[in-house]
DNA sequence: CGAGTTTTGGAATATCCTGCCAATATAATT
DNA sequence: AATTATATTGGCAGGATATTCCAAAACTCG
């Protein structure tokens, strides 16, 4: 899908704001209401957004430890892989599975929990009980220095 | 803040979708429109709610690249650790920095680019020349298998 | 049990969404 | 350069939605 002028500048500022009414949208990108209704309901046709979403303050919500989980595999086959992944779904404070290469790791997991009492509990009750799972290396998240959902949206 | 049963489902809906009408969300959670935006708003001053975003999809925009970077820096004085978020905070390809402990590195960016060629260009020419910023280490995403916004509401 | 506080539900007004159509702009072709 | 074809826009109208206010209900605490 080929995006102009008009659309990337929609795709900015719904990023940053997604309840943006689409009047004060239309105003801000300079078109009137129809035409901009129809461009972001094409972008969300073209699965360009992919959704819309609010923001929690994880701390509002007493989740004050955010934490880095390394994860190594005993054998890399497709079964040892699907199985973990499942497992790894169904655990609501991870919230983001990455499998990734360059760290003697297979995964990163970022999980969120109360405190340190939680974190063992996930730790050594969930995640090191799935199948596969030889080594397990945790990082504390001191500070969030950046935190942003929004993407560089090309061409500017 | 206390969270009661018509709250913490509130956010959860919410969670899920962002753009839910006032109308549709009173009628799942089992009130009527007028509490049920009072509750919203009330959350939203509270800061539980932080904002709204649209989620973009990185590959439609053409960014299949994502990559983990852990940095290590010279000197853990104060400015250092300024200088280096504040470079870091004005790189737009930085969806997140987070001050870690547990590893060897101080720092992980999350960055996201178009192909090597960007992440090249990102790593070199501008993420290696901040001041005080002596170890690079690049962890390629192969696969996201998990990749959620939506934190864990406590008390379910 | 009763006074005070909090929260709810419904009505009224203002705002916004959204589909339709004519008008305009853009692109292609000869 | 003129003309046709195509795509995109702007405005309008009807319907839906948000938002405020106030009386009624629910809840709390002495």
């Amino acid at each position: 899908m080929q995006l102009d002028r008009y659309d990337r500048h929609i795709l900015r500022l719904l990023q940053d704001d997604g309840r943006l009414s689409n009047q004060e949208l239309a105003d801000r990108i300079g078109l009137s209401p129809s035409p901009c209704l129809r461009r972001v309901r094409a972008l969300e046709e073209a699965g360009v957004i992919a959704g819309y979403r609010a923001m929690l303050d994880a701390k509002a919500l007493g989740l004050s430890l955010m934490a880095l989980i390394h994860i190594s595999m005993d054998q890399h086959t497709p079964e040892r892989f699907e199985g973990f992944e499942a497992a790894v779904r169904a655990i609501p404070e991870i919230l983001e599975c990455l499998l990734i290469t360059g760290q003697s790791a297979d995964y990163q997991l970022k999980a969120v929990v109360r405190d340190m009492d939680a974190y063992q509990e996930l730790l050594l009750d969930r995640v090191t009980r799935i199948p596969g799972v030889t080594g397990v290396h945790s990082s504390f998240v001191l500070r969030r220095v950046v935190d942003k959902t929004a993407l560089p949206v090309p061409g500017d």
